[in-house]
DNA sequence: TGAAGGATTTGT
DNA sequence: CAAATCCTTCAC
């Protein structure tokens, strides 16, 4: 038995390339949460951003700070941060150690429900409660105290494609839309937006 | 040391 | 369309 067996993990080293290529590639792969209270949250990534060297958008276009300094770091880590003082956004650091570079989180669909939310009897609400990068960090419990950990299994980490959602998407069943990113002031025509077509869980379709 | 503003969400 | 709310960044 070696290490392939358990490859639906998401490793370090998948992600140490540009952000603009691991995007596209995060969508269909799965966000795991396990709680300290031992719950277990899930949820399929339908909408990424990317941010880049060059990209004025991004927290390390200007200089390496106390905030942004994981960015510059090594592939696999969380980056989290809060905005507007309310909501945490959640970012999966990419590339080569010394390039900043990342994938934003923006929405989910979430595949196992937090204790509390009947998927029966909320079936709307549900596609939607984790539509956008402060609801899913709120849903699944995702603060700054993260904020630079390694993503495998413990608190927080990542499960590549089933072989179903590759399956889908080889035969178009499933398809991508590639688009400019949302809430920017800088950097706004860029495409560096994607996400799954005509999921109901995409903050804005 | 202080002021400006932000990769958002929600309700008016 | 503006408020909520806090932390980071940058200027003085």
């Amino acid at each position: 038995m070696n290490s392939t067996t358990f490859s639906q993990i998401v490793e370090p080293n998948w992600l140490a390339r540009p952000s603009t290529s691991v995007a596209p590639d995060l969508l269909g792969c799965t966000l795991v949460r396990l709680l300290p209270n031992g719950e277990i949250i899930r949820g399929l990534i339908v909408e990424t951003e990317a941010y880049a060297p060059g990209d004025p958008a991004f927290h390390a276009y200007r200089r390496r700070t106390n905030r942004n300094d994981v960015l510059f770091g090594l592939a696999g880590r969380s980056y989290i941060y809060l905005i507007y003082g309310i909501y945490h956004c959640f970012n999966i650091v990419t590339d080569q150690d010394g390039i900043p570079s990342a994938v934003l989180i923006r929405a989910l669909q979430l595949l196992s429900l937090p204790a509390g939310i009947d998927l029966d009897l909320n079936q709307n609400l549900a596609k939607k409660i984790a539509a956008g990068p402060g609801k899913l960090c709120r849903v699944m419990q995702i603060d700054r105290s993260l904020n630079g950990s390694v993503l495998q299994p413990g608190a927080l980490w990542l499960e590549h494609r089933s072989s179903e959602f590759q399956q889908q998407l080889d035969s178009q069943a499933i398809t991508f839309v590639q688009t400019t990113r949302i809430g920017l002031t800088q950097g706004i025509d860029l495409p560096w937006r994607w996400y799954i077509s005509d999921c109901p869980a995409v903050s804005r379709p």
